[in-house]
DNA sequence: ATTCTGACAGCAA
DNA sequence: TTTGCTGCCAGAA
């Protein structure tokens, strides 16, 4: 059931969080990447507002595991600290230099292949 | 109602 | 390689 667009959005918040929670620890995705999967390819600013407002959500979403399709960690400002991102991402083994993914690649984890 | 602004991405210069 | 414009669409002003 390909949700080609973006109509009702309330679903698609949660489908984000839903692909966002399953992330492995340790690995990270793209904005774009979600929004591909989801069927909607073209609306990859909208996971960054989802994510931007997944606070008010109960439970645990990773969103620092989402970064953009260059490894940059686009959305650090958003967490308290400005280093709070870059931190929890360090912590799972992720090496972060300049706000920039060095290991995007081999870290990456693309849903529409592995949570196919 | 209209305009502006994004945790983005793709493409043209 | 870097900059700028465009599509996307939900909120805020």
């Amino acid at each position: 059931m390909p949700t080609r667009g973006l109509k009702e959005n309330n679903d698609f918040f949660s489908k984000v969080y839903e692909v966002t929670k399953r992330i492995p620890y340790g690995r990270i995705t793209s904005y774009g990447a979600i929004a591909r999967y989801l069927g909607s390819g073209r609306s990859a600013r909208m996971v960054g507002w989802a994510l931007n407002v997944s606070h008010s959500n109960r439970g645990f979403i990773p969103a620092h595991r989402v970064v953009n399709r260059n490894g940059l960690l686009s959305g650090k400002f958003h967490f308290g600290n400005s280093t709070t991102m870059e931190q929890l991402l360090e912590n799972e083994g992720i090496i972060i230099e300049n706000d920039r993914i060095i290991n995007f690649e081999e870290k990456f984890w693309d849903p529409e292949t592995e949570l196919k």
